[in-house]
DNA sequence: AGTCTTGCTGCAAACGATTACAATATTTTT
DNA sequence: AAAAATATTGTAATCGTTTGCAGCAAGACT
């Protein structure tokens, strides 16, 4: 691998000049950036990342880190910040915490000693408190996914109260009235779900009843078992809300082993676009989350704080969308 | 940020000595190796790792470039990837090359650029001629996924052929006789599914006949559209078999449509467990990529190139599953 | 007691860029 | 034509490590 020092021989200049040249910094002679250009080429030259970080004590990755890279809401906000980054020529360096607030950790102090220019992650972490190791690196950071109260962090987030109110109200304009759900467990975006479907219920004059609420981890196989559990009971419910991809994948699985008619003897309506929502015996509706917007706003909110560290936090709102199909109106 | 030299005078000696303590060399007192380990310790110390990179002219990254993050068989052989790397301190950088070779060449470039330890890589090129910038790189690489005939790369590949021959087979048992089959545009992994499925007619003495073989583009609509029009012909297939999981979804929709029964009055079976594939009515028969072996392979593959460079490549070559479900076998 | 190991430690030179600053050359101004 | 301003280029320090080499102390051997 060929260095600037040899760039420099070939061209008869000093590193310095070559430097200049491929900064494109004014003062060197039209003449000589000539010269040092075609050193370059005939070298196919490149300059070292690395020494260049180091000395300039930046470099232009940034980091993102998610909870689960298989989960499609997170590849397709992955695949904005790609896009975008790739416009303002940088690279992402992609990190799975896989939930586990240790590797969280771990991918955060590497994303330091890199020297990355910033980080857009999900934290796993429920907790500002439990988030200050983090706080404290003081990389230029945003928050996706998942509200983390009282943190002065930029942040891109759903409003998750909206979306589950709209869900529920669509269910019970559809006629249903014993409505059971299912949130993810210790997570704020299950708790501010939670809350936007017990409001729906309210305004409604339906009350609450806590035996339709069901708080599990968001796994495949709690919402299969959770959904068990409600279609045997002795009084099962009108419908069943998930608010979560991965549990609207066990639930729906569950309903279908059980050969119970959607929507006619119950109705389906659930978070996340995954793909098989519109290939199933009904489509089904659900809440779509504007992922790639989220990606991109964050990217941008990332870039500006990077220029201007100390510009006042900002936590941005996207609203989600409801897609209606035919897994809640009965016939 | 405290640096080594910090710590050195806290401890009262060089950092040459601090190095060695936390390189764990032989040849520094106890007592010593206690007072820097004690200043790292109040400082919060942590080494530089762009500045080590410089230094000892490698790192411990490495780079993992796929083509489609979006695609579920990425994702889960990148799951495996991340896993072992994991396992041996090693971080991963995450690329997207969209199938384009440009950004593909850029990426391979940074990778390069940032030092990384070495690259696994599923090439958007389907000739090794139109490779060889990448292979002039001369860095620990693995090939997956796609076969690039004559490099002496090491791969980790599954057996097209056979897996293409089995599912076709499979088929061929069930009684279905005029099989329409899609393939990827342009791939070797396309040419090779071809083969195993020409092979498996001739082996039973069906002749493939060319227009019930479709070579598309592997993306959803054109799926869709091949699909269509294979059934609004005046003699539509019995069955139709579709080599990836982007055109599995398009012909499935179109299928789901039509309101064609599946199995009774078409057969249909395709590659790549997709995660939708047990939820639709029929659960379909597919072949099952062993994804988290191959990331696996891969990554061991590339662990032992790293460590030593000159040993002969090897190809391995895993064999798929095939996966029975309801949407082959007529009633 | 003198010489040889051996163990411990520090000095200083890398790694490959960027960038103050100084030095020189060129142009403009008076 | 001299002085001042400006443009061009080079020198050398710097970023934070690692590591070859040398120095020195202490114990082992003759």
């Amino acid at each position: 691998m060929p260095s600037i020092k040899d760039v420099a021989d070939i061209a008869g200049v000093s590193t310095a000049t070559v430097s200049r040249v491929l900064a494109d910094k004014p003062h060197v002679r039209p003449q000589v950036r000539e010269r040092v250009l075609a050193a370059v080429e005939s070298l196919n030259y490149r300059p070292n990342l690395v020494a260049r970080s180091l000395r300039v004590q930046k470099s232009n990755k940034i980091g993102l880190i998610v909870a689960d890279i298989q989960n499609p809401f997170f590849t397709s906000v992955s695949r904005a910040v790609e896009d975008l980054a790739y416009q303002h020529e940088l690279s992402v360096f992609l990190c799975n915490t896989d939930e586990n607030p240790e590797k969280e950790d771990i991918y955060l102090d590497l994303m330091q000693d890199e020297n990355v220019a910033g980080v857009i992650i999900a934290p796993t972490r429920q907790t500002a408190s439990a988030f200050t190791e983090a706080i404290k690196l003081d990389l230029p950071m945003v928050i996706i996914d998942r509200r983390l109260p009282g943190v002065g962090i930029d942040s891109v987030l759903i409003d998750n109260v909206d979306a589950s109110y709209r869900l529920t109200e669509h269910l019970i304009a559809d006629g249903h009235r014993r409505i059971a759900a299912m949130f993810g467990m210790d997570s704020v975006t299950g708790s501010q779900r939670y809350q936007g479907y017990a409001q729906a219920l309210k305004d409604h004059d339906l009350q609450p009843s806590s035996d339709l609420v069901i708080h599990v981890n968001a796994r495949e196989e709690e919402g299969y078992q959770a959904a068990k559990q409600l279609l045997n009971r002795t009084q099962p419910p009108d419908a069943i809300l998930t608010s979560n991809g991965l549990l609207s994948v066990g639930a729906f699985r569950a309903l279908h082993e059980s050969k119970v008619a959607i929507p006619d003897e119950i109705g389906f309506a659930s978070f996340d676009e995954t793909g098989w929502t519109t290939l199933v015996d009904p489509p089904i509706t659900i809440i779509e989350q504007p992922t790639y917007e989220i990606g991109q706003a964050a990217t941008e909110l990332l870039l500006k704080r990077i220029e201007t560290p100390a510009r006042p936090a900002r936590e941005i709102i996207l609203k989600a969308n409801l897609v209606v199909r035919n897994s809640c109106a009965r016939h």
